[in-house]
DNA sequence: ATGGACCTTGGAGTTACTACAGGGTCAAGA
DNA sequence: TCTTGACCCTGTAGTAACTCCAAGGTCCAT
């Protein structure tokens, strides 16, 4: 392998990403197909570096693959206003923020469980269990 | 189908659950397989209510089904004690709230992404896209 | 008896990877 | 030179937890 030149599990120490994670976005047309050794190993280059790096980035902050996916697009069109990429990170804030608020809800139920039942009991007196079933015991149904 | 007894479509509505999904937890053991009317539609009585509902809560609290199953067979063992119950609870509630605050390191940062970038400009000059890229220009590779 | 809502089965698709199986390549050490 | 071990290749299948579809059967009201 030339230098200036990585194989694939060179690239993937240096971007943090599994081999089988570059071949898969190589298939799925995230990454575009290296140039081959005499081998028919895989050789990258500098740029290869760069894009790989920026979809890690990218996925790392919670995008989906489909954004990233776009973001690239955007990105390989320099002349473009910038607006929409500015979009896309304000729209993942947003999800971002109702994910946290979503799981905030969830943490004060879940301490709220823990703390209902005074360890020591049999499962059958388990508030926890209790307070996940349904409230009536009678044979009929809900409705 | 007799009184009580609730089709799947009934079922489903009574515990916000479609019903594909109600047939899925069939075919993977955590609903039984209900009794079927004379035309071989599933007919569910008042237990299956209870254990759907229950499966759907600990769902919603963010338990992977292995944990559902896992609960649903402590709880049919009403005389072992509950710690064990009790446990997976803290458990998840240590989770949650370490995905709590990695999503908190990541509005953070996506807030100082959606403010490096005043509008307007083009893609070639956006500060976002810069950012997120590597930082180094040069044909030389990164190590 | 006919329409429409509901049910049946089996299988494929979703997301973003991850893990083999069964081979080929390459550099270094004995 | 031979061999060993680390690395690479392809292709397929598996993961979580559903979700959707096709092609057909059932039920009830009009
Ligand atoms: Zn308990
Ligand atoms: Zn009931
Ligand atoms: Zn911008
Ligand atoms: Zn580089």
């Amino acid at each position: 392998m030339a230098k200036q030149e990585l194989s694939i599990g060179a690239l993937g120490k240096l971007t943090g990403t599994k081999v089988e994670t570059i071949r898969f976005y190589e298939k799925i047309g995230i990454l575009p197909a290296p140039a081959r050794t005499a081998g028919n190993y895989r050789s990258y280059g500098h740029d290869h570096v760069r894009r790989l790096t920026f979809v890690r980035r990218v996925r790392d902050l919670g995008f989906p693959l489909e954004t990233v996916r776009a973001m690239l697009d955007l990105a390989d069109q320099p002349d473009r206003p910038c607006g929409e990429v500015d979009a896309l990170v304000v729209e993942q804030l947003g999800e971002v923020e109702r994910k946290i608020a979503d799981l905030e809800r969830l943490r004060d139920e879940l301490d709220r469980l823990a703390h209902q039942c005074r360890r020591g009991g049999r499962v059958a007196d388990c508030r926890i269990i209790e307070a996940l079933s349904p409230h009536h015991e009678d044979g009929r149904c809900c409705p």
